[in-house]
DNA sequence: TAGGGAATAGAACAACTGTTCAATTACTCA
DNA sequence: TGAGTAATTGAACAGTTGTTCTATTCCCTA
């Protein structure tokens, strides 16, 4: 066998990384092997090498799309407003996107233990750059005196850590949608922060 | 070779288990392989099979051992005092218990998918048992008019997840203590729940 | 000091691992 | 229609995997 009808690599690569996506998430990347994700996208396992040049590289692409799309997609939604304004944004951006994108959430927490060196701290300076997002929020409504926290990096830490939870636990169709969430988390993030939330 | 001298069952399973809980928290449990953790332990792979009758179940007992020890820990901790302060003791019990043991939290939190239905089940039980404690001394808060907060269950994720993800950032020698962050986390915790912090 | 159980080594098993590569077929453009 | 390139197969590589089992040695008790 060789070339089968249909093959191109604009619609092979992409399944491949969707594979991996969803494979990795699944079980782990060490737990996932290059046949399992060829026969994910119907394919033999020597083919997946057109598209990447290792195992370790389809991890980092992913992890790194990852966070990218997520520093771009908040670089397209923040604007120029109040902190208290700001915080908001954020906090529902930050809840709707990591929602829609469950499997790189969990593969860029979950497996940074498997990158090199290298990648790793590719992918920790670009998480930090995102944090640093919130970061930057809560110390100006610190100074505008809008926010009452004594720590701002250790409440973006916080406020992060609690915003990313919501992915643990909250399955659509259960007793809340995802709307009402946001607004309960949103009454909490603004208390967190020292804000008198609006009834 | 055979029997080794100065071997015995009482001081090798417990070592087993040792090696076991700092490889799959290095590397994930997938990752790990029988013949790794038999040499952290100085011993050959076939040994192992000693102390525990397959690889899953190593990771089972890790896992529950854990879970059993942290609401056991907790029922020697808890009181019958107001609801502000069983928080206060919650927050510190949780921030502090998890501080001294990493290991079991990350694999506990992490290697949920490489467990088999049954034991999923049986961890989820033990999870969902602990934060049920927390719900209950929210809703007792707020059955007192301690607590503003709309929904106590959601709460209690919130919470758990932002007092938990002190272990993803916090070292020990950095540029805060422990106990400071503690403090820290404690203002905010009580912020979030509309209890306004003494200075 | 003999005997029996406890604890291990080390070899063996078949299955699977990531990766490479020559051969083969499909597609594209002149 | 024919040549060149793109995409894939399938075999092969050497190494590793979890697990089982027998032979061997150590330890403890009588």
């Amino acid at each position: 066998m060789a070339r089968t009808s249909g093959s191109s690599a604009e619609t092979t690569g992409p399944r491949v990384k969707e594979a991996a996506l969803k494979l990795f998430a699944q079980h782990g990347f060490a737990a996932v092997s290059m046949r399992q994700i060829a026969s994910e996208v119907g394919v033999q396992a020597g083919a997946l090498y057109n598209y990447t040049p290792d195992k370790q590289s389809l991890l980092f692409d992913l992890m790194r799309d990852h966070m990218v799309g997520l520093a771009a997609a908040w670089e397209h939604q923040k604007s120029d407003e109040s902190a208290i304004a700001q915080l908001e944004r954020f906090s529902r951006f930050h809840i709707r996107y990591h929602h829609e994108r469950q499997d790189a959430v969990f593969i860029a927490y979950m497996e940074l233990r498997n990158l090199t060196p290298e990648n790793f701290a590719i992918i920790e300076k670009l998480r930090g750059d995102y944090e640093a997002e919130l970061v930057a929020i809560l110390e100006r409504g610190v100074q505008k005196g809008d926010f009452s926290i004594a720590e701002p990096k250790i409440a973006a830490m916080a406020l992060i850590a609690m915003l990313t939870g919501v992915n643990t636990w909250f399955r659509e169709g259960g007793r809340l949608l995802l709307s009402e969430v946001e607004h309960v988390y949103l009454n909490m993030v603004k208390q967190t922060v020292g804000v008198s939330p609006r009834v």
